[in-house]
DNA sequence: AGCACA
């Protein structure tokens, strides 16, 4: 019975270019399916660690015949193929192609990823990086930064076969030992790919570098700052100001959008970019004005307060390291409102008026990913008439300081939150901040004539929240 | 040693 399977199985093989590889070790790479494979053909893509045993592999080749000539040759040959001294068994896959589901980090490109693992951020200096990564071409920037996965490396070379080529060297091993301090015991390299074409290094510092660009500015604070951090007189480490605040969101009953934190805290001036992103199942969110006067103020005024009523959203400010996010224009999770909307302009000035003329291939009018950015066609946090929206060219940021924040409502507790408040919500009554008309996100339900919060009207959450109802009596608004 | 995963 068995042998007859059998017989069904090498008779049903229909020759495809793309070959099914089996009894591989499970520590195979590509870069060996490649070495074995190459001899016969153009590989154009690989799939390695297939399986539960991650012992099968998928080798595609440009050709058929190339295929063709390497089962053949292992078919007749004495020697049968072998990875690391393990024979291994070819066929002819059943499927013609192998499915692009490499992920991001996997799609080749100039720009490598570096994670440098086992160490902290000071222990690996950028000239060292840049020494290491010297070795296979000219290095154009780098810039390094701390995440979770740890202290991380973005490298740009000229050209994917250059990063190829680093990544091949490097990638699991070590940075040599007399280039690292005593006490750092191993630190592998794990490189993957960036999405990244260019990096957007604005200052030469201790973090980023842009080695085409000498004239770029130095950033001696960030220089200066990293080698002896600011103590604060209480003797704590003090974080330096920065115009770009991080929010922390304790007790996130309700969602927060970026159009909700762009109405909270344009109150104070101009909010220029909006990130929310996840830490450690955290919401947290980046958000960037023109100057740190500006972020100070804002920064003092919310500090500890909720973005709704009943202690949901209670935001906790600090000051990023950042100093200019580098963020989509137009996503759920972030914004940039200093890039011009494109489709407003579009419906005002005819394609062919474009004052740049590379600025229209680029993102064409009628793109559908642009239009798919805002649902229903129109473009709700992005109205021209808001005084929020003006681009950070157009205001002064340097009127603030002193102008105690003329324009939209003043938030009391701007400048001095009462001792007396029964409440700390930024957000009792939306409508008084503007929201309706700065475009409410769908799942708020706003009641312009009552004080109470933006509550989720349709999430389950409001009917079990205890304080959901309109606020009691002489609770307040912190808007006049 | 026998066909992936979105």
């Amino acid at each position: 019975m068995s042998t007859s399977t059998q017989h069904q199985f090498r008779y049903t093989q229909t020759p495809s270019k793309v070959l099914h590889l089996r009894n591989l070790p499970w520590e195979c790479t590509d870069d060996e399916l490649v070495e074995l494979c190459n001899p016969f053909g153009k590989i154009v893509n690989t799939k390695c660690n297939v399986g539960t045993n991650r012992n099968q592999a998928f080798v595609e080749f440009a050709d058929l015949n190339q295929a063709i000539s390497m089962v053949s040759y292992y078919a007749s040959s004495s020697e049968p193929a072998q990875v690391r001294g393990k024979t291994v068994y070819i066929q002819y896959s059943n499927r013609h192609e192998i499915v692009n589901n490499k992920s991001p980090g996997d799609v080749p490109g100039n720009v490598l990823l570096v994670t440098i693992e086992g160490v902290e951020a000071g222990d690996v200096s950028i000239d060292v990086i840049h020494l290491v990564f010297s070795a296979f071409g000219f290095v154009h920037k780098i810039a390094t930064f701390e995440k979770t996965a740890g202290f991380q490396a973005l490298i740009q070379y000229t050209d994917a076969e250059t990063a190829a080529s680093a990544r091949e060297a490097l990638d699991g091993r070590s940075i040599p030992r007399y280039l690292l301090p005593e006490h750092v015991g191993s630190c592998n390299l794990r490189i993957s790919y960036s999405a990244h074409r260019d990096l957007n290094i604005k200052f030469q510092s201790n973090r980023s570098r842009d080695y085409t660009n000498p004239m770029l500015p130095v950033n001696h604070t960030a220089i200066d700052g990293a080698l002896q951090p600011a103590i604060g007189p209480d003797g704590k480490r003090k974080e330096p100001e920065s115009n770009v605040l991080l929010a922390s969101i304790e007790n996130m009953q309700y969602a927060v959008t970026v159009d909700v934190l762009h109405t909270v805290f344009s109150a104070f001036g101009t909010v220029q970019k909006i990130a929310i992103f996840e830490k450690n199942g955290q919401t947290q969110a980046l958000i960037q004005y023109p100057d740190v006067t500006i972020a100070s103020a804002a920064r003092e005024a919310l500090e500890g307060h909720c973005i709704y009523d009943g202690g949901y959203c209670k935001l906790h400010l600090t000051y990023s390291r950042h100093t200019d996010l580098n963020v989509k224009a137009f996503s759920d999770k972030s914004r940039d409102y200093t890039v011009p909307d494109l489709s407003l302009l579009a419906t005002q000035v005819p394609a062919t008026c474009w004052q740049n003329p590379q600025a229209g291939p680029i993102y064409p009018v009628s793109s559908p990913a642009l239009q798919a950015q805002v649902p229903g066609g129109q473009m709700p946090s992005w109205d021209p008439s808001q005084q929020a929206f003006r681009p950070s060219y157009v205001s002064t940021p340097e009127s603030y300081p002193g102008q105690t924040y003329r324009g939209p409502p003043i938030p009391a507790y701007a400048t001095a939150p009462s001792p007396h408040a029964q409440s700390n919500a930024i957000v009792h009554n939306a409508s008084s901040m503007g929201v309706t008309q700065l475009g409410v996100p769908p799942n708020v339900n706003l009641q312009p004539g009552g004080p109470s919060p933006p509550v989720l009207g349709s999430s389950p959450l409001a009917q079990t929240s205890p304080v959901t109802g309109a606020a009691p009596p002489g609770h307040r608004p912190y808007y006049g």
